[in-house]
DNA sequence: TAAAGTGTATTATAGATGTTAATACACATA
DNA sequence: TATGTGTATTAACATCTATAATACACTTTA
């Protein structure tokens, strides 16, 4: 389970979690954060399969997920390269965080704290 | 899907996520809201099976789960009851709150984002 | 032109997990 | 004694994940 390095993303495969989730969730944080450039080339189906000791189907559901969210293009028989667009990254980006305040405003409220007590957590809890 | 309220605690269960687990959650939620009386008699195991319309076993399961974190107590041939203690319950509402929390730090840490920004999506973000 | 490397599709198989079903047993109470 | 509890076991089934094997379409390059 160490991770491995590639086109500057780093890819950890833990069990409990899809493996082609895994695998989408890594390319989003990488492109989220800035770490890969733009219109670079991803490692082949078949490479990246091996890299990962994975089946190649699994990496393939995790690269059309990524494409069917514009942040990767494929082209046959030349190979996959991350989306030349900002925009797509930028709103991938705002889409995920906003939905993990959601997610966690649903939680607080179904436990019964208010919106101060939430902030005041957030403020205390160690970030680094 | 429509809820089904019984004991001060409002059950609905959707699929996508394991029915025992969501019985688990809205029984937590319950109890970390104080809806619930400490001490109060549940649906027998049968009984919330029928109401649920699931399997007895999955109501087992869940309560299973829930009496080894102490929020429950189970006696062979009266039933099932809520504990009598507060303190499980109290840690229970704090150990989901840190997690919820922790939750958003490591997702906005894996997007990028610093704890202000996250502080200040918390702000502007609708509540109620 | 041929070969090698791409993405893509299909089919079969296996394993894990969740859920139901049926049945039985232990215990408490009316 | 009968009924209603919690508990345990076993079997069956569905779904999802992942692998394996194979084939095809397309691009690049030797």
């Amino acid at each position: 389970m160490e991770p491995i390095q590639v086109a500057g993303i780093t890819f950890r495969l833990d069990p409990g979690k899809p493996l082609y989730e895994q695998i989408v969730d890594q390319v989003q944080g990488a492109l989220a954060r800035g770490d890969v450039k733009l219109n670079e080339r991803l490692p082949s189906v078949r490479e990246l399969a091996q890299l990962l000791k994975v089946n190649p189907n699994t990496v393939m559901r995790a690269y059309q997920d990524l494409e069917r969210g514009g942040l990767l293009m494929t082209y046959r028989g030349q190979g996959t390269f991350i989306t030349d667009k900002p925009q797509p990254v930028e709103r991938l980006k705002q889409d995920l965080a906003y939905r993990a305040v959601a997610h966690l405003v649903n939680e607080m409220r179904r436990l019964g704290f208010s919106r101060e007590q939430a902030l005041a957590l957030l403020q205390e809890v160690k970030w680094s």
